[in-house]
DNA sequence: CTAGGATCCTGTCAGC
DNA sequence: TGCTGACAGGATCCTA
């Protein structure tokens, strides 16, 4: 599901391929995901994106934000005249861009004044010479976008709750005093986004995996080794879900259009049954831990 | 403090 | 074939 690296690889994707755009029209239709007055981001700017943890915002030169989070199968993606053929994505995105599931246009500035560019948008057809739009899509109607004032999204009690970061401000130091405060699975420590912000279920399972840990460890029975151990292997996944463009899982893709590539990578997410990477003969195993799906090797992951 | 469940939602898939 | 029910899951909230 969206985690880190996916977030990020949609960051950069936004940030190449709105920024400089000025949002024109929102058009809304589904409320319910939508908190704030629409009004005040017509006209703006987008200068910057940002994310936190799993959640972006979209900066604007009005010092108004689009506070987003896209949860496991939102889809942010951009059709305007700075990107050239882009992929087909019937088969990822459900309806197609102004489908049932097209929750929110955000209609931007390229040659938004011919006539003939808001129908092509409204038809999802916008793309070179004929405008430009960013399309926010959710099947499944758990993500959020919110307006918020740009400065104080650190005060938003999303952000406000989030732990430090990977590559951000968790070090080895922060980690190990967080593992050591609690006594629950190690698994729910690292998916718990108050204590690391980031990391998700494909992630968590395969930092486990390389550390050798048992995703139902005590958190606070882990050694300094293993501490040392695991705080090096999150960084490893994650680098390597952003080195492969993050994991297009269920619905993911780029605003491109594109998809990641991580899910042909994973260590043991979603390979119950078939044989440990480690190659010790044992078989991946499929047990739920705080409610969600959690994979290893129970030869090589010991409580 | 921790565990577990319910909630939100809909596509997918197993079972009959 | 067609229906029904279970399931998945990020974050949050509530109860035990």
């Amino acid at each position: 599901m969206p985690e880190l690296p996916e977030v990020e690889s949609i960051r950069k994707q936004l940030e190449n391929y709105v920024v400089g755009h000025t949002i024109e029209d929102v058009e809304i239709n589904y409320k319910k995901c939508f908190t704030g007055d629409p009004e005040k981001v017509k006209g703006g700017k987008i200068k910057k994106i940002r994310r936190f943890g799993k959640a972006l915002s979209i900066d604007l030169d009005n010092n108004y934000s689009l506070f987003i989070h896209i949860k496991m199968t939102g889809q942010l993606i951009y059709r305007g005249p700075n990107l050239k053929n882009p992929p087909d994505i019937s088969d990822k995105v459900k309806g197609g861009l102004n489908g049932k599931h097209n929750h929110v246009t955000f209609i931007l500035d390229n040659h938004s004044s011919h006539p003939s560019s808001l129908k092509l948008r409204r038809t999802g057809k916008a793309r070179e010479g004929q405008g430009a739009a960013l399309y926010y899509i959710d099947y499944r109607k758990f993500g959020w976008i919110k307006i918020v004032t740009s400065d104080k999204i650190q005060e938003t009690s999303f952000v406000n709750k989030l732990g430090p970061e990977p590559f951000k401000d968790l070090t080895l130091d922060k980690f190990s005093t967080v593992v050591q405060s609690t006594g629950m699975a190690i698994k729910n420590v690292l998916m718990d986004q108050s204590k690391i912000a980031g990391v998700g279920n494909i992630y968590a399972n395969d930092a486990l995996f390389l550390a050798d840990i048992h995703p139902e460890k005590r958190s606070n029975k882990l050694n300094d080794a293993e501490v040392k151990k695991l705080f090096e292997s999150i960084e490893k996944v994650l680098m390597k879900g952003l080195k492969y463009g993050g994991a297009s899982e269920v619905s993911f893709v780029r605003p491109d259009g594109t998809t990641g590539n991580y899910q042909s990578h994973t260590l043991v997410y979603g390979k119950e049954g078939e044989k440990c990477p480690n190659g010790c003969g044992g078989e991946i195993k499929k047990i739920k831990v705080g409610g969600r799906g959690t994979y290893f090797c129970s030869e090589c992951q010991k409580k």
